[in-house]
Formats: C-alpha cells, sequence, structure tokens
DNA sequence: ATGTCC
C-alpha cells in the first residue's frame, strides 16, 4: 500500500481518516515496511467495514492482516447493537472460533529430539488431519445439540480431558448462549464424523520448545522456561462452521433490503445485531464457538494418548486455550462510555491484561498468554495482553505472520515435497495429508512472524513472554 | 477455512 494516503500517528500505527460512506477512522497496527506490503484491498475493505451501521471507535487491522472475505483477515469490528449496530457472518470468518491452544508438556526438547520420529508417525496415526477427514467418534443429533450447547465441557464429561483444562480455556471451555436451533441440519450433519479432527490449510498440531524466554515472570506464571518442550494445536470448527458462515451469508445478503442496509459489496452481507436474524446468527455462531472448543479439547486427548505411547512420563497440562475468529458482547469504554458492544475478531486474537476478571487467578498478574503462530517451520510466540490494547484495539492482537502470497501463487511457486526436505534439513519434521496443501504453507509465502511481532508489540498492543520452534509438525 | 464447484 502507498503510506501517502494515511496519517501517521506513531512509528506502528497509520490512520485513515473518514471520507465518503466512512463512520469512524480506518486504523492499521504495522510498520512501514509490512504496511507497504500490504494489498491495497485491505484499505479498501477496511473503509468498508468502517461505513458499516453502527460501528465503533475504528475499523481495526493488525500487522498481518491480509484481503479475506469481506472484512480483512487481521481485522477488529466493533458494533453498538443498540444503536442499530451489525453482525457479519464474514466479519468471523468461516472457520468459526479457528483458534490455538498450547500445553506444557513436562518435557524437554531433548526428550523429543531422541524419539522425534516415532512421535511424528504416532502423532499423525492418533490425529485425523486433512480435507474431509473423519475421526473415530461419531455423534447422534442429540449428541451433536449438547456438544453445541456446552463446548469443551461437553468432550471433558464424556472423558476427553480434565477440569484443569476448562479452566484454562477461553469462557472456561463453554460459550454462553448457544443456540444449537439456529444450525442447519446440513451443518450438523457435515460435522457428525468429524469431532477431533484438525482439517487442512493452515492448521497444525505441532511439537515446539522454547527458545527464548522475554518476560522472566509471565513465563513462569505459564509454567515455562527455555528449553520446555510445548503442543500447540491450530485448528477450529470444521465443516459446521464453515456451513454456519455459508448459511447465514446468504440469509444476511437475502434480508439487507428488509433491513434498510445499501448491499454495496455482497460479501459485506450483514444483520442488525438487535434483529430476529442477527439473533438467530449469533446463536449459531456461539454455537460454532463450541465446536471449535470441543474439537480441540478431543485433539488434546489424542494428543495425550500418542504421548503416553512414545513418551509415558509426558504430562501434558493446558496452558491457556483462545480463539482469533469470534463476535463476542464485551464491554469497553468508546467515547468516554462504557458499552455493551459486539466485537469481531477476524484472525485477530483477544489478549486480556493483566488484572482483567475474566483471567485464570494463576494468570493474573501476568496477563492472558495469546498464541501467535508462524508459518510452518519458523517461529512461534507466546504474547500477552496490555491495558493499552485493551484501550486502543479493544484487547485485540494479531494472529499469526499472516498471508503475504495467495495459495495459488504459493502453489504455482513451491513444491510439497522440496519445502518438506528442506525444513526436514532444519531439524522439522512435518508429516502431512497433502503435499500441495505444504506447497500452499511454504515458509516464503507468509510475512515475517518476527516483523509481525515486533510491529504488534511496538504499537504497545501485546507485550512478548516467549518465542518457540517447532520440532514435529502435523499439518492438513 | 471448506464434502477446495452438488
Amino acid at each position: 500500500m502507498k503510506l501517502s494516503q494515511f496519517k501517521q500517528l506513531t512509528d506502528f500505527r497509520w490512520e485513515i481518516e473518514p471520507y465518503g460512506d466512512m463512520r469512524v477512522p480506518g486504523i492499521i497496527f504495522a510498520s512501514a515496511d509490512l504496511l507497504r506490503q500490504m494489498e491495497d484491498d485491505v484499505g479498501r475493505q477496511l473503509r468498508a467495514v468502517a461505513s458499516l451501521p453502527g460501528i465503533r471507535g475504528a475499523a481495526l487491522a493488525m500487522p498481518d492482516a491480509h484481503v479475506g472475505y469481506g472484512f480483512p483477515i487481521g481485522g477488529i469490528g466493533v458494533f453498538d447493537p443498540a444503536e442499530g449496530g451489525v453482525i457479519s457472518a464474514g466479519g468471523v470468518g468461516f472457520d468459526i472460533a479457528c483458534g490455538v491452544r498450547c500445553l506444557r508438556t513436562g518435557l524437554h526438547r531433548d526428550d523429543i529430539l531422541t524419539v522425534q520420529e516415532e512421535l511424528a508417525d504416532t502423532l499423525f496415526a492418533h490425529v485425523p488431519c486433512g480435507v474431509g477427514s473423519t475421526g473415530g467418534i461419531r455423534l447422534s443429533t442429540s449428541e451433536i445439540d449438547d456438544m453445541l450447547k456446552d463446548g469443551a465441557k461437553w468432550a471433558v464429561r464424556n472423558g476427553y480431558g480434565t477440569q484443569a483444562d476448562l479452566d484454562h480455556t477461553e469462557e472456561g471451555g463453554r460459550m454462553p448462549g448457544a443456540d444449537p436451533s439456529q444450525v442447519s441440519d446440513t451443518a450438523k450433519k457435515r460435522q457428525r464424523d468429524e469431532m477431533g479432527t484438525l482439517g487442512s490449510g493452515n492448521h497444525y498440531l505441532e511439537i515446539q520448545y522454547v527458545e527464548e524466554v522475554f518476560d522472566e515472570k509471565a513465563a513462569t506464571a505459564y509454567g515455562l522456561a527455555e528449553g520446555d518442550a510445548v503442543v500447540c494445536i491450530h485448528c477450529g470448527s470444521r465443516g459446521l462452521g464453515h456451513q454456519i458462515g455459508t448459511d447465514y451469508l446468504a440469509r444476511m445478503l437475502k434480508a439487507m433490503p428488509r433491513h434498510g442496509i445499501p448491499v454495496t459489496d455482497r460479501e459485506l452481507a450483514c444483520a442488525p445485531a438487535a434483529s430476529e436474524l442477527g439473533q438467530d446468527y449469533l446463536g449459531a455462531m456461539r454455537s460454532g464457538i463450541n465446536c471449535a472448543l470441543a474439537n480441540r479439547q478431543i485433539i488434546t486427548h489424542l494428543v495425550r494418548e500418542a504421548f503416553a505411547e512414545v513418551l509415558p512420563e509426558a504430562r501434558l497440562s493446558l496452558i491457556y486455550d483462545v480463539s482469533h475468529n469470534t463476535c463476542k458482547e464485551e464491554t469497553h469504554r468508546v467515547d468516554g462510555r462504557e458499552r455493551r458492544l459486539l466485537v469481531h475478531r477476524k484472525g485477530a486474537t483477544r489478549a486480556l491484561p493483566p488484572g482483567h476478571p475474566s483471567l485464570p487467578h494463576e494468570y493474573a498478574k501476568a496477563g492472558q498468554p495469546a498464541f501467535i503462530g508462524g508459518s510452518m517451520g519458523t517461529a512461534s510466540y507466546i504474547l500477552t495482553g496490555t491495558q493499552t490494547g485493551m484501550d486502543d484495539a479493544f484487547g485485540s492482537i494479531c494472529h499469526g505472520a499472516g498471508r503475504a502470497m495467495s495459495r495459488k501463487k504459493a502453489k504455482a511457486s513451491f513444491r510439497g515435497r522440496e519445502v518438506i526436505e528442506k525444513l526436514h534439513r532444519h531439524g522439522i519434521h512435518i508429516r502431512t495429508s497433502s503435499y500441495k496443501g505444504a506447497a500452499e504453507e511454504a515458509p516464503e509465502a507468509y510475512k515475517d512472524i518476527d516483523m509481525v511481532i515486533d510491529a504488534t508489540t511496538g504499537a504497545d498492543i501485546a507485550s512478548k513472554v516467549t518465542r518457540m520452534r517447532p520440532l514435529v509438525c502435523v499439518k492438513g
């Protein structure tokens, strides 16, 4: 993007001042280098979001932002339901509650290295992955409804994990307000055999080690020290979330004339949050959140089973689980007033600052751990929220490296087998169901994660706790 | 992201 269209606020904040239909400014958190790399369409999409009814504060984009369906991925849009504010299926994303959970293992990097190949094979055998993959769990219609209502709580009730896991999951593992009756039978049918599966694309299951600790106190609160091995799981709500997105995009688009919202872009289909359709979507989307939480909980159980076979001394305990594709009702101060607002985070991670009441008590001083996954083979980070991020970004930060190259271009530029062999030479063991997928996920197709993190912390909306490097990666 | 175009 051309920097001249922005008003530079700080080294890492750039504003598009309101013009035309924009109701609020657009603000991009990024370095000048990252902003120059960003597609022009991110600016166009941000201006479109800033023009939607009832938007509050500013339409925001994170340093990892790239073009998405309607809203940018790496975008935040906050709306006031009491004043005509909208909810948008494209503002949440198709993979509802896609997110990352990270577990301590009680093991050191060296413990993994001795069994690296065997562990990679065992994890790949235990956790189904790839497009259309199914698991060993078959749910009846009533079981699906229970799962959609209770999320990871349902999973733990059925033997997949512990109360301690729930205590370290966003919303305690259960998103309230889910209404499975608003989820189509098609969506439920698609999910029937897909619980406990990783999916495809940028989803992964990795064993990583802590390469560097930046914040000793916070790392200690999270139970981590240099050299520790961790497991990170990145996946979402599979076919169910995708179908909810598809169903409600069509319904919202059709209802826009009735709601008096002009259709400037079909991808920006939305409904007043207070309308019947808006409430129906909220009930369905929250069911999708619970599906993703249950899915990551079941995968955690499968990972524990895999470790028990190869490294029985491992003790996998959940540090935290946080989503980066959601719309949540939260209280924020805007224009000097506390309001209940609907916060769309699409490819943006919630990050609570130290002292926030929603934190598990042992993280009260450190703040919420937020997991930022790099591209395949590159570093991942644990960050924590700041009060500035709460005030200026509705408690939201980036979610990953962010694509720099389209999937199509990446597929034409790289060969999956070569990508995997190159990473293997660097000591990273990949197991994948798709070489084509591996080409699309080549590290070179993504932005530099270190640059994204430095821009996020430079803007003071997060602070660094640890950096991790992968040892094993199971990839859809 | 996705039964990657029912």
